[in-house]
DNA sequence: TAGCTGATTGACT
DNA sequence: GTCAATCAGCTAA
């Protein structure tokens, strides 16, 4: 059973930090492809100048609606990211899943990302992950509660320890503390 | 209409 | 360390 609305319908910052552990689950054509969630990045609304929801147009909607909808944008021409929509509706907040340890379709992964099934880049980075699971654009607005693309409550329990610090690869809001990973795991992407 | 920017990645010096 | 690839949507005009 795929997390319930309910748990998207919280501060971003609550809902990046709880998603560590949990596994995304992507279904194309009868393959399965899948990764436990080990690093994420909160996007507040407006206030937040990092946040889309502070410029991205057709983004505001998705925003601006009820949690638990995927929010999937093209950026730099050629790379899409995934985010999860956070928040209540009229509080706008998403979280970006920012790196996956495979658990589950690993060949496909690897064959979609051109590098071998044991690299631990396979769904290292934004980028990368989308790649690795088929994830475009056309995903943008899915329901993760229901359907194709879905997020799976923790498969193993939570032994890891969570670790905190500023975004990366943004020009605005830099400084913020809302960015979390899995302590020591080799699957967090590292710049 | 043209020009610019960006929550990136990978290849190269 | 630098840099190009590549595009949606904003901005200025």
């Amino acid at each position: 059973m795929p997390l319930p609305r309910r748990f998207y319908q919280r501060p971003a910052r609550a809902v990046a930090r709880d998603l560590l552990g949990c596994v995304l689950v992507a279904r194309r054509r009868g393959a399965i492809t899948a990764g436990r969630i080990v690093e994420t990045e909160a996007y507040l609304g407006p206030e937040d100048r990092a946040s889309h929801a502070a410029f991205r147009p057709g983004s505001r909607a998705l925003f601006y609606g009820e949690g638990g909808f995927a929010y999937v944008y093209l950026n730099y021409g050629m790379h899409c990211c995934l985010n999860a929509i956070a928040g209540r509706t009229g509080r706008p907040g998403c979280v970006l899943i920012r790196a996956l340890e495979p658990v589950m379709g690993r060949a496909a992964m690897a064959r979609r990302r051109g590098v071998p099934r044991d690299s631990p880049r396979l769904a290292s980075g934004p980028g990368n992950l989308t790649r690795a699971l088929g994830i475009t654009v056309r995903n943008n607005g899915a329901d993760l509660t229901a359907g194709r693309l879905t997020i799976e409550p923790p498969d193993q329990p939570r032994d890891f320890t969570i670790a905190s610090g500023p975004r990366v690869g943004i020009t605005r809001s830099v400084g913020l503390r809302l960015r979390f990973w899995v302590g020591g795991n080799r699957f967090v992407s590292k710049r």
